[in-house]
RNA sequence: GCCGGGUUGAUGGAAUGGGCAGACAUGAUCGACUCAAAAUCGAUUGCCCGAGAGGGCGUGCGGGUUCGAAUCCCGCACCCGGCACCA
């Protein structure tokens, strides 16, 4: 193979090899760093500012979400969307526009600081060692990034400002009425004039001592320290965020059981933003999917807040406590419900087993004659209660999800009362009732909803039809299978002395309803949502620390500004501490509150008490935390003074025409952060809206999912995955040294031996044959396998356009400066509208066949019009960057085709000058035409109709209907 | 279970305001060049019948609408993704 190839180089010198390939990328990649030809100035003269000649251009800001420096390289279904960008980018420049693209990275996060933990390395040293490694790798892609905007999470001077934007929101509050953030000093000062009032559970504001009043600031904060259950796992000592649990309830990494541990923890109120973040989606441009994702993330439902009076247990109340005789109502159980149109069908109540209603409800005494089912065999309801909650809080979530369809649940003892028809209703304790959702209470209504029919069946509950139902089972639920849950129906039973809704349907019987319960003043209309606020710390070392201490009351207060960045600490053992995996009673131990010295300090924060004593916050933020404004400091990576200068904001991301939000006008990106990242920076950006800090109300404009590549996985037959590189194809087999393997298609990776990794195919092709062929294998969001096999096409198609510019045996041009004929003058024109079309829709495939079809026309003559192989270098240019450059030059330019002006197609030669026309006969065709494009609907089925083999199709047929659409087909329908 | 998305030659994929199905590429077969091979160039390549001209069938499956359906509608199967007792 070696010496045949060797044979063929010196036969042609100046072929198109993987090593000139090599040469040409290289050389260009060197050129470009030395002129800068990727940096976009800013508006303005500060730092990158270009002054008002440089931006007086339209301009682009194309995004990828950034990568996390991993250890282990790059395989090259990693480049795919900085591909893809890259493309865009250098699309735009050559139409004229300031393109701002560089590429930063996600330093923090746990692979990092486990690999410190396995081998002593700083997390920082191997973090850095590996961007090194990527940023060569990249390099070799020649993706045209501004490296001067370049930088990585971890930087000190980038996470100043991460802090910075966490005391933004830690000093902010949600004005509802405003529908915005404002300051929290604002708040203080309402509560201290008298124009706000504490709540109705709260002392005045005058009244509060220090800690009071930080507790109530902090139940208004939009970011607040509180106690909230979390994943716990003992085994690797740290809590982890839901995505790290897997669905059997263990931890990703390490495969540790994971335990419900209540902590306190810090918390972003992104409930608050939960309208806006739903509302806003629909000026975005952005999937469908993905808008959907988070439109059900949020979980919008319109429902309303039902209080259900409750009668809690009399002093000495014992058996004979019956429903029929209980003291005055003092307790009230609020619910939520989507169908307060039922509620004359609410049949029992259920409170969740950790509501804190519940052990003030429950009597000292089972109710006469209560049932035994309902008492789960316990001689109080107390006992029965508490073994009920004991139960409840050791189950894991698989366990509770196994035995989802047999509910569980115990009777409280206690008695409520259906508001609209006076009847007494049980109150249950049931874990199918989840206290993060709504109020943690529901009324039941077993007739109309499948968890109530259940429970109620389980516990011989009474269930009352008040829907009609609409397929003919009849009213009477005892004899149903299911509940019937449909809103195409009218209410039956719900006639009472003080309010009747039978008849209506479902929407008129909801606003009836929830009218009365305004005027009864028992309830009201409601929105609820399913969001929860965003659990913010983890205990890790790798991770910004809080700009948070404590003094010595416990108040936690935020460090000034001219404190930041705080640094994270050197620590002997950045390894948390480690239990046993199965203990689920320890708990975590931070790698940052082992240095004393650190946590311990004397500062002066400025409030007026001079130097004090301080504990500092050991939690760190998550890893989410860099990424959810990144975009911002791309702007403007070395302001000192503010997080981002507003002129040079608003120019890249301002609102704009038809984009009133602003934003970033194309970010590329996998689609597994639907809900996560893309939530998190939506509402930081939204945040920093309400405070004045930028004018883009939202981050990214325009949002497009790359796809996967998927890559060939090769087992053994016991199983294990073999090397795709050493598999061998005999007759439609695999075999993997002599024995047979089998195949599937799977993610490419180093567990599962498929890894394809770029340098192997730079080695073997060079960059700009990897660069067309991921642009070529399909539309870029769907997910598609590396064919090794068909990189070579993208290969040929460069050697085919090198050779039509480039005489391989000495390297002269061997262009013609004459015109080029009609036909490929025609070629050209349509190919150049196409491509343009093509890149700007991001259908980088198609672009790639219709440049490969031109340069397959070209091939066939014998000498290329210099023309048509400009424009054919033109066109390829941002998909293959370095040969473009290079056959530019050798055209004869002095300058960049970087800047050079995108084809621009000629509509006269965008036509053609005759169209085939297709003559159908009963939706068969039967003759193809060639006819002017101008051709008139009568001319053309005259035409039609005298061909000879449409005449011989018809056999003399009589004509019912002839359907002409000119100039394109004709279509003859015999009787 | 619910909600999305998908299913087109041997393979990746083209073509959807309904109008020539299979662009482009890989692979395969044949030919030219070569002592030979590689590379390159040329031809063929959806399936079936036919020596050929030609004909029939064909976009997961079954129906429907239409002069005409890969494209629209109804039902079904399978695959991928998301959510998961959300009241």
């Amino acid at each position: 193979m070696s010496e045949t190839t060797t044979a063929a180089e010196t036969a042609a010198p100046h072929r198109y090899t993987a090593a000139l390939a090599a040469d040409i990328e290289t050389r260009w990649q060197d050129f470009w760093e030395k002129q800068g030809t990727y940096e976009a100035p800013n508006p303005g003269d500060g730092d990158l500012g270009g002054g008002p000649e440089a931006v007086a251009k339209p301009k682009k800001f194309i995004m990828d979400m950034f990568p996390y420096p991993s250890g282990s390289g790059l395989h090259v279904g990693h480049p795919l969307g900085y591909i893809a960008t890259d493309v865009v980018a250098r699309f735009h420049r050559m139409t004229g526009h300031n393109v701002l693209h560089t590429l930063g990275f996600d330093a923090f996060g746990l692979p990092a600081e486990q690999y410190a933990v396995q081998t002593g390395t700083h997390p920082r040293v191997s973090t850095e060692a590996n961007m090194v490694a990527m940023k060569a790798q990249l390099r070799r892609l020649g993706l045209g990034h501004d490296q001067r905007r370049s930088f990585a999470t971890i930087d000190p001077d980038y996470y100043r400002w991460t802090q910075w934007i966490f005391l933004q929101i830690f000093n902010s509050w949600y004005d509802a009425e405003a529908q915005r953030a404002r300051p929290i000093a604002e708040l203080v000062e309402e509560f201290e004039s008298g124009r706000r009032h504490t709540p109705q559970d709260r002392a005045p504001w005058r009244e509060l001592d220090a800690a009071e009043r930080a507790d109530l600031l902090g139940e208004y904060r939009l970011a607040y320290a509180s106690e909230a259950p979390v994943n716990w796992c003992p085994g690797l000592g740290t809590v982890l965020a839901n995505e790290e649990v897997t669905a059997e309830g263990r931890s990703e990494r390490g495969n540790f059981p994971v335990f419900k541990a209540k902590l306190r923890q810090w918390n972003m109120r992104i409930t608050a933003y939960a309208e806006r973040l739903l509302d806003d989606l629909d000026g975005l441009d952005w999937p469908e999917a993905i808008k959907l994702q988070q439109r059900n993330w949020i979980g919008r439902s319109e429902g309303a807040r039902i209080d259900f009076p409750v009668h809690t247990a009399a002093p000495g109340a014992g058996a004979g406590t019956g429903a029929g005789e209980r003291g005055p109502a003092d307790e009230s159980i609020t619910v939520f419900t989507t169908r307060q149109d039922t509620l004359f069908g609410a049949t029992y109540m259920v409170l969740a087993p950790e509501h804190e209603l519940v052990d003030r409800i429950v009597p000292s005494a089972w109710p006469e004659a209560t049932h035994e089912v309902w008492t789960g065999g316990h001689g109080t309801p107390a006992e029965a209660v508490a073994a009920y909650r004991a139960q409840a809080a050791a189950k894991s979530d698989v366990e509770r999800q196994a035995e989802a369809k047999d509910k569980s649940g115990v009777f409280t003892g206690a008695y409520a009362t259906n508001p609209v028809s006076g009847e007494p209703v049980p109150v249950f304790v049931a874990d199918y009732v989840l206290m993060g959702y709504g109020t943690g209470a529901i009324m039941a209504v077993p007739a109309h909803d499948h968890r109530d029919f259940d429970f109620a069946r389980a516990f011989e509950l009474p269930m009352r039809c008040v829907v009609e139902p609409s397929d003919g089972r009849g009213t009477d639920p005892a004899a149903w299978d299911d509940a019937f849950v449909s809103y195409d129906a009218s209410i039956v039973n719900s006639a009472g002395p003080r309010i009747a809704l039978d008849g209506l349907d479902v929407e008129r019987a909801k606003e009836k309803i929830t009218a009365w319960l305004e005027a009864q003043g028992v309830g009201a209309g409601t929105v609820n949502y399913r969001l929860r606020d965003w659990l913010f710390s983890r205990q890790r070392y790798w991770g910004e620390p809080f700009p948070i201490v404590y003094d010595e009351e416990g108040i936690a207060h935020a460090l000034p500004e001219d404190m930041l960045p705080l640094e994270l600490p050197e620590v002997d053992d950045y390894s948390p501490r480690t239990f046993a995996a199965d203990d689920g009673d320890t708990s975590p131990e931070t790698p940052l509150s082992r240095n004393e010295e650190w946590v311990n300090v004397t500062l002066d924060l400025g409030l007026g008490d001079g130097p004090r004593k301080y504990r500092r916050e050991t939690n760190t933020m998550p890893n989410w935390a860099g990424s959810c404004w990144y975009e911002l400091r791309y702007l403007d990576p070395r302001n000192d003074r503010v997080l981002v200068d507003p002129t040079v904001e608003r120019y890249w991301m301002g609102p704009r025409e038809g984009m009133p939000s602003g934003g970033v006008d194309l970010y590329v990106g996998g689609s597994e952060h639907a809900v996560l990242h893309l939530l998190y920076a939506r509402f930081w950006s939204k945040v920093l809206f309400d405070l004045g800090h930028v004018s883009s109300v939202e981050p990214f404009h325009k949002l497009f999912n790359q796809g996967m590549i998927q890559a060939y996985v090769y087992r053994d037959s016991r199983g294990i995955a073999v090397s795709a590189a050493e598999v061998e194809e005999r007759d439609g087999a695999y075999y993997h040294q002599g024995e047979k393997v089998s195949r599937l298609l799977g993610k490419m990776g180093k567990s599962l031996k498929n890894a394809v990794t770029p340098d192997e195919i730079f080695a073997e092709y060079g960059a700009d044959t990897l660069r067309l062929y991921e642009m070529a294998m399909g539309p870029l969001d769907v997910s598609r396998p590396w064919d090794p096999r068909a990189v070579v096409g993208q290969y040929r198609l460069l050697q085919r356009l090198w050779r039509n510019v480039v005489d391989e045996a000495d390297g002269e041009l061997r262009i013609t400066d004459g015109e080029p004929d009609e036909a490929t003058l025609r070629a050209l024109h349509k190919t150049i509208d196409g491509v343009r079309q093509d890149l700007a829709g991001l259908r980088f495939n198609t672009a790639i066949a219709k440049v490969t079809e031109l340069n397959n026309h070209v091939t066939k003559q014998h000498q290329v019009p210099r023309s048509v192989a400009e424009g054919l270098v033109l066109l390829i240019a941002p998909l293959a960057p370095h040969v473009a450059e290079e056959l530019w030059h050798k055209l004869g330019h002095e300058t960049s085709v970087v800047y050079e002006d995108f084809p621009v197609a000629d509509p006269a030669y965008v036509v053609d000058e005759t169209v085939t026309c297709v003559v159908q006969v009963k939706g068969k065709v039967r003759a193809r035409l060639e006819v002017a494009p101008s051709i008139t609907e009568a001319e053309l089925e005259a035409t039609a109709l005298s061909a000879p083999s449409v005449v011989a199709a018809l056999g003399g047929a009589e004509i019912r209907k002839v359907i002409v659409r000119a100039p394109k087909l004709v279509n003859i329908v015999p009787a």
